[in-house]
DNA sequence: ACGCCCGGGACGTCCCGTTGTT
DNA sequence: AACAACGGGACGTCCCGGGCGT
């Protein structure tokens, strides 16, 4: 059991490091396997779904730890504006330690096998709302207006951020949203 | 000359439509020359340098594209969010049309392969300073503060809302984008 | 265990009698594949250098067989001409047998590929040296002086009498050479 | 008339030159235009019969050129075996200048095509029975017996030692034969 | 005589998934 | 649980040949 679970564990943390750096299509399942010296025929004992139930419990996995970082953050950090930078500077000391390799942890595979498998984009959206709904609940508690809206705003500013980042190999964009973050949630009660 | 245009031209626009909804490596040359009935032969005469190259320039020309329509819409509008917010329709008109598979005409690529060439990363990065410069401009000739952040926060969610929106096949993203720009970038004033 | 030697030793056999009658890029894996119906899934996993490592066991698998005959005949017979003899015309019944398309087992790969790849061409020398050393050890046991040069000598005659009769269809090259062979190797103490 | 003739000369040269260091399949058509600049669209013009036909006459070709060679030091000097000692050195410089790629002009093409072209074969034979033939004839002008024999045995021999010389990047294979090609063919006399 | 473009096939590589054996 | 081996398909590359227009 405990060798079971070590080897199911380490083939699916390296997929996810994988898909998360280059994509489901860019990864082939013989690197899955030779990084980490994984054996080879168990591959499909664990994972009878092969490739595709790979990448869903990847997604799944790296979803949720993403939003237990989240949560943990908010539930520590009064502000959620500071929370969220907080966040943000996680995000990008692990793509800039990466070498600018692994930005979101979903992004990359909900857009390249989202469109080929049902199961893998029902597997993205779970990870995106987790992480929204978190970020809306500790807004709300904050007292902000349109705790929905405003989580929303907050992620695809955080995702294109890391997307642009990650491209250019520089964190500024980053540290631009973070900069702004503050005034993009405050904005509601100028505007309201 | 004509029917080189033509020709070269037809696999460009097809390659960089599958490259917007596929990825770089979800899309097969034999799918970019089978849809449009494009010669085989002729791909590599007119793209020596294979897919590579071929990314290269869709990523190029849809670059250009966008950057013009963003340069379109901020000059014929005189408020730049308004600009913003009808750019932000229009991306969303277009992922609704082709049934939430085209997004943002780099990210799916800037993910999946810019890891992996070098020439298509730098092409990526051309096309997204491209767009953020055109706003940065606008914005500027608007009278708003660090015209550059902004565009870059701007930039990054409506990026981010794609990504989000083209996943869950579901508009909403780019509309709480849309709705939050103003207040995104007047921020600065009331912060200020 | 018994299928592994069975299957990989076949894939090399056919290669092997491929590259030696065609030449290295003459021959396709296809071809060494469909001749002898072996699973094409299955060159990759006991090959996983491909072609190259392909041409490279072939070579050191006909090298080392036909060392093996050298030495063998050579230690049968007490004169090393009248062994070198039987060599030659143990050589041209198998291009005669093979509608003379089988000449030297290493010549027709180490010209077409050895420019192209450095590991081939060491196999090929090593295949060479062998029979070379072979070859001398066995003058220099007969007293003969010289004997590297000699053996050297001797190789090559038989390596060119071997192209010129495959390429002529015609064993008459061959043996010009046997008949020559006894005053070619003693020719040194006329001279010295 | 003097471009065609120009090109199409230029065409054949840098295609004998390629089939000479690399064989018949490992050269490409696209290589043998880059190559020199040739223009494209006119190949088939001069060599209506493809491929084939351009390693034929470039077989012929080189064919020629050596026997003319051979005529000429042949012709030129009164000891046909101190000649023969002229054309291996010829032979080994060349080599030696062309970092050990082109060594017999027509044995990688005898090799590699002649199995599977029965006109590159005739064109191969033609080549190697004119250099024998010029070789008999002198070799009976200076009395030796069995000059064709001789002949055959003394090619076979230079030839033998090019593949050998080529494959090692070593000249000593040819000074070896060189070296013994007297006693080679004055053994006639001491065994007769 | 030549440049442009086309046609389609074959190459070597590599993949994902599944056996049968241990 | 793991592994060696299989199976066959698809990938991107590149080739040889020929038709078009001039």
């Amino acid at each position: 059991m405990d060798r079971r679970r070590d080897t199911r564990g380490r083939v699916l943390r390296t997929a996810a490091a994988l898909f998360r750096a280059q994509g489901y299509h860019a990864t082939g399942l013989n690197q899955v396997l030779s990084e980490g010296s994984l054996p080879k025929g168990s591959l499909y004992f664990h994972f009878p779904g092969g490739k595709e139930q790979l990448a869903v419990e990847s997604v799944r996995l790296m979803g949720d730890e993403l939003c237990g970082a989240l949560e943990a953050v908010l539930e520590g950090t009064p502000d959620p504006v500071e929370a969220l930078e907080q966040i943000v500077a996680l995000l990008g000391e692990h793509l800039a330690a990466s070498d600018f390799r692994e930005g979101c942890p979903v992004s990359t595979v909900a857009l390249d096998a989202s469109a080929g498998s049902e199961p893998i984009r029902t597997a993205c959206v779970g990870a995106y709302d987790s992480w929204e709904s978190v970020i809306a609940r500790h807004l709300r508690a904050a007292g902000l207006p349109d705790p929905e809206g405003l989580a929303t705003v907050a992620l695809a500013a955080i995702e294109g951020a890391l997307v642009l980042a990650r491209t250019r190999r520089d964190l500024t964009p980053l540290h631009a949203v973070a900069t702004r973050l503050r005034g993009l949630l405050h904005t509601e009660r100028s505007t309201a």
